[in-house]
DNA sequence: TCGCTAAGTTTGCGACACAAACAAGTCTCC
DNA sequence: GGAGACTTGTTTGTGTCGCAAACTTAGCGA
């Protein structure tokens, strides 16, 4: 069987942490704002608090993101921001990302 | 705070059933060559056989792939192929790509 | 004061990925 | 011809994870 243009076991081995797409959405938002607060990227992706919540505390676990939190006025307000290593990560996954679609785009599709 | 360019919503509800990274090597496969047997999938991806396994089952309840098994010489043989159903959401998936690189060129990562 | 809403967090459950163990048959070598 | 290794997959078990409902804490209005 002749061999494929295309790296079957790189797919396989993506990085799950910026991969979820829950998690890949709240990435991807921060890569172009720099900074946003929670309650923007819930209205963003569609998640719920809860939900946004666990994700952002597993992207900050792998050092993939800050969280400050502050007051503004009374009201409780927790920014988001991405490390110098998130960055680096997510550009990464993007770079998997473009070779996988040229070799697509080679095929056909 | 400002619209952005990236739908977020359509990022983090993303099919799984292709995403998943071992199955996306998979489907990414069998997208370039339109059939494979279990064996070169298997060590195309490097994943062990009782996962492979897996995969393919849940592909092939999703009706992505169609799986046949036959007899080549004394040896049993099974050899997967795409769906019409199968292209087509690989197809929808590299779309959704695409769209998010386009974004992630237009800010400069 | 008594809800009501906002802003998150914790908890619980169902789904899933993965690999080790297993099954069924074939080939090899004595 | 029979013992054991190999090939080709499948089943089972376990730990992880995603998700939303319930909970917490605290300001705001009537």
């Amino acid at each position: 069987m002749r061999a494929l243009p295309l790296d079957a076991q790189a797919v396989a081995s993506l990085d799950r942490t910026v991969h979820e797409p829950a998690r890949l959405a709240v990435v991807a938002c921060l890569a172009v704002v720099d900074e946003a607060d929670f309650v923007f990227l819930q209205s963003q992706t569609g998640m719920t608090g809860g939900n946004l919540s666990s994700h952002v505390k597993k992207l900050e676990k792998a050092g993939f993101l800050t969280i400050r939190k502050e007051f503004v006025g009374a009201k409780p307000c927790t920014t988001l921001a991405l490390t110098e290593a998130g960055r680096d990560a997510f550009k990464s996954y993007l770079t998997a990302l473009r070779t996988l679609l040229r070799v697509m785009d080679g095929a056909g599709l």
